[in-house]
Formats: C-alpha cells, structure tokens, sequence
DNA sequence: TTTAGCACTCGTCAGCCTAGAGTGCTAACA
DNA sequence: TGTTAGCACTCTAGGCTGACGAGTGCTAAA
C-alpha cells in the first residue's frame, strides 16, 4: 500500500513534528531530510498520504501532521524502542531498588521515576491485594479495649487495623484466635473471602473471631478501589498542546477522578508486554487527544499492577517505549526477589 | 490613624476585590457600597490609603488593589469568621471521621476536604511519628528467613517491616525478644532512640535484637522527612491570578518540593489557632503573591500535626478561616477520640 | 469639607495590514 | 511516466492603529 518513498516521508513527518509540534511542511522535509527529491515530489506524496489517512492538514495552508493511523503505523512498523545505556539501565534499577523496603513505596518511586524520564503523567496501579493469598492472621493486645489486627498476605503484603473491643483479651486467647482463623483462611484470597464464603465460616468462631472476620471483609472494601498513583502532573505544562490552561486543566481533573484511570489501566493492560493505545483507540473520551503506553509488572508470573504514562498523542514513543518496558521490568525482577 | 470612613473604603475595596479580582475604582464603591458621598471624595479617601500603603494602584489609569498592609488591617481588624451553619459543621466531621480507621488515610480525608471547601490548595503535614511514644514492639515469624517487625506506637501508628533472616526463629524466640525490646524501649519517642542511646543499648541484646534495632533507626530515616499531602493543585487554575500557564506551573512545581511546603507549614504553626500569613510576611520567596492559612490539629494536648491552605493573597480569609479551624479542631477531636 | 467638572492617562479590543509558510496546479523536462 | 520548477492562492501569526472606556488628579465652586 505505501511504498518505500511514502514511508519514508511519513516518517520524517513522525519524526519532524514529534521533535517541533509544529505542522511540518514539504520544503522542510525536502531541506531537513535528503530524501533525493524535490519539495514538489514530496507534496505530491503528502497529498496521497493525507488521502489514505495517515497525515491531516490542520487548515489549508499549514504543513501536515500524523493522525491517529499514522501514528498507529509509525509505532508498529517504523519505530525502533529507543536503546538505554546499560548504565543508566543500572542506574534506574538501583533507584528503583532502593525503596525496597515497602511495596507501595517501591511502587510509588517507579512511577516518580517514570515521570522524570518521560517528562509526560505517570500512573500507577498498585498491587492488587484482591488476587494476594492470605498467609496469615495475627492478633496482639495493645491494652483493656484495643487490639491489633495484622494481615500478612502472601507477596509481603501487611496491613493492620486497630479494633475496639468491650473488654479485655489476653495473649493466650488472641493467640489461640489468631491460630484458628490463620488455620481456616490461608490460602485464601481476599476475593475468596467476599464470595458468601464468609458466612460459612463466621458460626465457627466466636465473638471476637467473627468480628475479626468482619473487619478483613471491610478491609476489602477499601481495597476494592484499586490505589492508583499519579506522578508528574506538572510536566504537562510543558508539553505545547497543553498551553492552554482549560484545556490542561480538564485533563487534570479527567485523571484526578481515579476511577477513570484505573479503569483505562485495566482495560489496556489485559495483555503482557508494553502496549499502546493512540488517541482515538482510548476507550475514554476526553483523553482522545491522548495516547497512553502501559506495562504490566509481575511477582514470578502472576501480574500484581499495571504502570504507565499518558501524553499528547505527539509523544516520543521510542522513547517512552523503552522506558515503560525498562521500569515496569526492574519493577517485577525487584518484587519478585522481594519475596523470594 | 484610620478614620472611620476611611476604615470603610478600605474594607469595600477588599470586599470587592476579592470577590472579582478587578481593581476597584471609586465610582464602584460610590455606586455598589452606599457610604453616602460622592466618588470624588471617595477618591480623596483611596489617595490617602495609598499615601499610607493599604492600597495599590497597578497602573496610572487603573482602580487600586488591597496591599499586603490592606489585607492585614482586614484580616486583624475588619474580618469576621464566616459562621459555618450546624448541619454543615456536622457534615464535615462526619465525612472525616469516616475514615477514622487509619491515622493516615483519615488525615489524607480532611485535606481532601479543605481542597474542596476552599477552591483553594491544601497542605497537610500528617502526624509526626518522631515525637511519639514507642508502645510495643512485636516480632512474627513469616517462614523460615522472613520476620516481621512491628512497632505499635502511642497514639495509634502501626508500622511494619519485613526483615530476611540468615536462620529460622521459632515463636517463643521471637516472643521473648520481643517483650524484651518492648520492655526496654517502652515509652522512649524515635526522637530519643536517634539521641546516641541506642548504642548504649544495642550491647544488651543478641545479634537479633540488635538487627531489629538498627531497623527502628532507619526506620526513622524514612520518619525524619515528613509526609506532605497536597490537595486540589487543579483548583488554582480557577483563579485568575494563575491564568498564565507559567505562573501556574511555576508555583505548582514550588509546592511539590516537599520540604519547601513542611518548612513553610511548620515555621507557621508554632502557634495554637489559626494562623494567617500574607504575601511578603511569608518567608519563602516564590509566593510573596499568596497568603498562607493554617492550623495545628492535636490529639489530646499534643500537636501532632498542621493543615493548611496556600492560595493568592485575594483569598476569602472570612470563610477559609472558618473552615480551616473547624477542619483541624474536627481532626483533632476525633484523632483524640480514637486513641482514648 | 464636599462635590462637580474637566483634562489626562492607560489598557483593551477590534480591525487592518503584512510577512511568511505552505499548498495545489500546470507546464516543462528527463 | 515520473519529477521538477514556477506561480497564484490561502491562511495564520503578529504588529500596528485608533476608538473607547474606566479611572485618576486637580481645580474651583458650593
């Protein structure tokens, strides 16, 4: 369908208006890149291009620019994922590396990280805790009325909650509890719990092990909204197509209602490997200006999150391509040693 | 040094300029604020408040603007803390005290709030775990090299760790370091375990326990730098004063250098009550054009933390100072509540 | 002391113009 | 048949101008 000397334009036009997001005009190609031919030749090309879709015209007498489908094109066929210097490769897992200690600290430094070197939004979905297996269940006595709940999950997971009590438990008993209900939940996932199974369980224990039970499926509640980090907000300022400040402020407040993002993560993030999905191929409108290049990362080979950015659809994409790919795999190799 | 109709100008031309953001020229006020004179005399007033700084004119042909010296006078003098009606009083400790599971996510709320209430963007600095009593101190076996480290302290803040471990510790191991730590480090603050003493202490125990101290220590790396939320940065694209995109970007990149805004927030909060810092009297160049309010929230009679709106200088102070003390006084109640 | 009137100063905005970039078309050329 | 040069045309961005309106300070009269 496009022979060698289209391809070769539209890729100048890629990569002329990715660098400038200015319309790129036939004399400039004809100029910047030697092409061996004459501006002339080249609008005659351009005018085929914009006639299959690849290139629109801003108005009549501006340069072109990619549309959807060029783009589309350029990202499955011309582009090559820009290669990272194994330095900086080492350098980025190292940063990542370094909040180790807590998931969802990790988790967050990937994606402040991802922001930085993308200068476009990142966003993050944290491990869901729904799918994490449940490996044990602790229960301490912190004085007359409170206790502690502690809920290790299976990839080094742990959440606690305070929890009043009308009267006072002593260590023996909390111990004994806390055996019993390990005992009857390990193994389980939190989505197991929700599905009525919880009510088959709750007549084996008493009082205090039914509430105990009560306050997990609560737990699970919050968790049903997955937590989904947002970083570098701020640098879209600096992409041109956001200087007009309505129109940067409706993205921001798009992203702010979180249940959108997720739900975008989600459904782009069905498959492994890094995806992208170029304006009009977002699900959402209002980002249709926008692509979005996402990766999922994984503890061995059970995906726990999904880690992306989104930007103007003009948006390095080799670039991004790689970087995505980079962190979203130091992300998995770090969890999964985590929890080795 | 005011006089009484002075007083009056004074307080139309802040009324108005913060309602509309436009200089205010005497024919307004003459027109829109009946005082009962003409604008000529009025203007004679609006020359004298110059000469003697509570007013500004932008340009030659322009109505004035309140100056920093102005906006104080108002906010000393001239303002009244804009009643908040029961209902909506109720509404808003309720909504806070929804999320009163967890410390963080319930101060995390009231930020949110604040953002919302105000339009404006609101600062919270979450408690302090520096100055909070150590409770206790508990260990878990996890499996074979993992152990879980948690420390409950005073007012209700859970943390934990995961540690590796070269060798498996069996429960009634663990159990007894445990009390032994506890019984040890009970009622000290993380402030007094950085103070040279944990050395002293770390020879009293095994090599375990000597792990677990030095993790309470980094653990107070992390602590030393204090969590900062920031809520609503998109709203400020809502006043006119950040209608240039620069400007905007400019100021949001400020805030988000996280220890520029606890700096700022805690130099402000020395204080009990709210406090209102406008434009230059606020020590950070960068927003000599934006008035600062905040307040402390308690639990019992400890301060443990600030909140806080940054916006433009031209802010409604009547209402946000309401709405900033009832935010941190329901924090504080509630805060307190919980760990009674 | 207050007020009316007047001359003056600016900022804003619409309208006009120009320069520049880019196009499509046509005709000539290889 | 594909390529190129030339040309007329279109459109935007940006600068300039002049009218308009808001607002002031000053003066003189009430």
């Amino acid at each position: 369908m496009l022979n060698e000397r289209k391809i070769m334009v539209l890729q100048a036009i890629v990569d002329d208006y990715i660098r400038s997001a200015e319309p790129v005009g036939s004399r400039t190609i004809a100029r910047r890149y030697n092409l061996g031919v004459s501006a002339a030749t080249i609008r005659n090309e351009m005018a085929d291009l914009e006639e299959t879709g690849y290139i629109i015209q801003p108005h009549i007498s501006a340069g072109r620019i990619p549309s959807d489908k060029g783009y589309r094109f350029y990202v499955d066929v011309l582009m090559e994922p820009e290669p990272i210097p194994e330095q900086k490769r080492m350098e980025i897992y190292q940063r990542v590396a370094a909040y180790s200690q807590e998931i969802e600290l990790l988790v967050q430094e990937a994606s402040r990280l991802l922001a930085l070197l993308t200068n476009l939004v990142a966003i993050v979905v944290a491990p869901q805790i729904e799918s994490c297996v449940i490996e044990q269940i602790q229960l301490l006595a912190l004085d007359d009325n409170r206790v502690l709940v502690i809920l290790v999950l299976h990839p080094g997971i742990v959440q606690n909650r305070i929890m009043r009590t009308a009267v006072r438990y002593e260590p023996p008993t909390l111990q004994r509890i806390s055996q019993q209900l390990t005992d009857r939940l390990r193994g389980m996932t939190y989505r197991d719990l929700r599905s009525g199974l919880i009510r088959e369980i709750h007549s084996e224990f008493g009082d205090l092990g039914a509430t105990i039970l009560d306050i997990l499926v609560s737990e699970l509640v919050d968790s049903r909204q997955e937590k989904v980090f947002l970083n570098g907000a701020n640098s879209i300022f600096e992409q041109p197509e956001f200087k007009d400040v309505n129109r940067a402020k409706g993205f921001l407040d798009l992203l702010e209602q979180k249940g959108v993002v997720s739900d975008l993560i989600n459904s782009l993030s069905k498959l492994t490997g890094v995806q992208i999905t170029i304006g009009h191929e977002n699900p959402i409108a209002g980002i249709h200006e926008c692509s979005v290049v996402t990766s999922t990362y994984s503890i061995g080979n059970e995906v726990m999150g999904a880690i992306g950015v989104i930007g103007p659809t003009r948006m390095e994409y080799a670039n991004v391509y790689s970087v995505v790919e980079l962190i979203a795999d130091s992300l998995s190799e770090i969890l999964t040693e985590l929890v080795k």
